[in-house]
DNA sequence: AGTCAGGCTATTA
DNA sequence: TAATAGCCTGAC
């Protein structure tokens, strides 16, 4: 167990956040915590319990300072953007900002950002998360962690490496990928063939990133700008999925200032979103 | 029944 | 270059 304590961090506006699939409240059997989630990432499971700034994790803090620290994005400022929005920010901002100052972008791993995303075109949440569930049973690894005496153990599924699926799952309907199952077969077929492109997409900027990104097939511009802020931390990735369009052409008929938030655009992003769907 | 859901590709004009 | 049909599928 490993207590931390940081501002501008709520587990429930992350999980709502649209960010990630793979992040699960849990029903908590104590009562003093006001969310308790469980999220699987980078071939592990962690429990989070939050009660206030103050979250118990079920990880030593070597654990916490190697992986999960920089998966929080830990050394981001964001009490900083805060600050600039309270100053400059226009009134729809400040308020979505009020609702959302525990947002933070999850610094998650490419391949399952790539994987995930180019799931989440034209489809809605609960389909994305049982399909990329789905993909993990069929094609994780299978890990088993023991919560202590009072629960029981639970099972979970890693996120399917390139090298490690079996592309025939990709054939039947199962997965309900519907007609994004091609891309996916394409693009796990491509990273296994060249195992260098997953590795050069983190050196290219975020210019360079999105056309590389859009060289496959099932990526467009809205695909890639996720993967950009979600995989690669290219803050200024600014995605406009259907959401964001219809935010923007509701409180910012005028345009949309991204010159005061340029750099950071894709955080702002983030509030403006879940904002939007607390409405 | 039609529309929509955190879009993309391919085809037109 | 810009606009639009068509696409898997399930929920409402």
């Amino acid at each position: 167990m490993y207590r931390i304590n940081v501002e501008n961090l709520n587990l429930k506006q992350i999980a709502n956040s649209g960010q990630c699939f793979r992040w699960k409240e849990v029903k908590s059997q104590q009562e003093d915590c006001d969310y308790h989630f469980r999220v699987v990432a980078f071939d592990r499971c962690l429990e989070m319990w939050q009660k206030g700034t103050e979250i118990e994790l079920n990880c030593s803090k070597k654990e916490w300072l190697e992986i999960w620290s920089d998966y929080f994005d830990i050394t981001t400022d964001y009490k900083s953007i805060g600050e600039i929005i309270k100053d400059k920010g226009d009134n729809h901002l400040k308020e979505a900002y009020k609702e959302g100052s525990g947002m933070r972008i999850l610094k998650q791993d490419l391949w399952e950002t790539i994987v995930s995303f180019m799931i989440s075109q034209n489809n809605n949440i609960k389909r994305i998360s049982n399909s990329v569930e789905e993909l993990c049973r069929r094609g994780g690894k299978c890990c088993k962690i023991d919560l202590g005496d009072e629960c029981d153990a639970v099972e979970y599924y890693s996120f399917p490496k390139p090298q490690e699926l079996d592309l025939s799952i990709f054939e039947d309907s199962s997965l309900g990928l519907g007609y994004r199952a091609p891309y996916l077969r394409e693009i796990y077929e491509f990273a296994r063939n060249n195992p260098m492109w997953l590795e050069n997409l983190r050196t290219l900027n975020y210019e360079e990133a999105m056309k590389a990104l859009m060289e496959r097939k099932g990526i467009g511009v809205k695909v890639a700008n996720c993967i950009c802020l979600f995989g690669l931390h290219h803050v200024e990735a600014f995605p406009i999925d259907t959401h964001v369009k219809q935010l923007l052409e509701k409180y910012y008929k005028e345009g949309f200032d991204f010159e005061t938030y340029n750099g950071i655009a894709g955080i702002i992003q983030q509030y403006l979103f879940y904002y939007e769907l607390q409405e």
